[in-house]
DNA sequence: TGAAGATACCGGCAGATTCCCGGCCTGAGC
DNA sequence: GCTCAGGCCGGGAATCTGCCGGTATCTTCA
């Protein structure tokens, strides 16, 4: 299941969790190998799954989402469905995380004004004891692991 | 602060949030626009700051990291930059929101092992009492907010 | 009303990048 | 020593990006 990575493959992943538009020859460049073999080993990371995707990072305050909050839910039921549709259907829900301890799930929660996250509670709360911490600011931009 | 955006910018973020290396030429052909006029969107989206950034996802259990756990952290003090120089050190700490409520901080934490997290863990027990929750499964990929 | 300006779009072209191929080097196995 | 596999390099075709001028539409203001 895990994948073996020498040193140049965690600088390529670190380089990509950085900066994941960077041309590929650039790219070479900054781990020391040419344009090809450094798309070889790009392209190998990629379809044994090692980099799952790439994404845009988007200012949620800038686009009208100023408040972000977590949100912890005691699930008494076993029937997740119903959950999982919701989460489907709310973009807002921006992460969700089954856990061990007595709240079942820790959900990231994004909303336009408080009215609005009071809406959503409210849709959650429809599924257990909900438990909600406003953020006040996120301290780290996501970076990603090292070499281990 | 906040940007405005039309249905178009809301069609080329969902794109870019779904796949941030989508060519322009495709990318314009999806949002139904001529590639110079959707290069032009979203350099406009990069400088005022809509789009902070693009990152490659890698799969944390295939490169070694088996353990996933968000830990909430009650910090009495008042003196935040020795926690900021754990963090800044530490790339196992994914990611560090700042909340309301008792617990001050909640962290998204990645280790190899049980043991790993458990150092983990003592290190940021020495900045005040944690509770520790162990991520069974992450239901949702990171998606991102549509139009509000 | 009508002209000037701003905005957003398109098409086209030069330069950069990606993709694919053949060839070279090195180490392992026989 | 030979062969094979893995990893790397360089080159050329196809594609993409970045930049240009030109056009249509809307707003502003005389």
């Amino acid at each position: 299941m895990a994948v073996n990575l020498d040193p140049t493959d965690w600088s390529i992943l670190a380089e990509l969790q950085r900066d994941g538009r960077v041309p590929l020859t650039e790219l070479g460049r900054r781990v020391s190998l040419s344009a090809s073999a450094v798309t070889e080993r790009v392209r190998r990371l990629e379809t044994e799954g090692v980099i799952t995707g790439y994404r845009a990072d988007v200012d949620l305050a800038k686009v009208g989402f100023a408040v972000l909050a977590v949100v912890r839910l005691k699930y008494p039921g076993s029937r997740h469905e119903p959950l999982h549709r919701l989460l489907a259907e709310r973009s807002e829900i921006l992460e969700c995380l089954r856990t061990t301890g007595e709240d079942c799930y820790t959900l990231k929660v994004t909303a336009t004004s408080m009215p609005h996250l009071e809406k959503l509670i409210d849709e959650l709360a429809g599924f257990g004891s909900t438990t909600t911490s406003i953020v006040y600011s996120q301290t780290l931009p996501y970076r990603g692991p090292r070499t281990p």
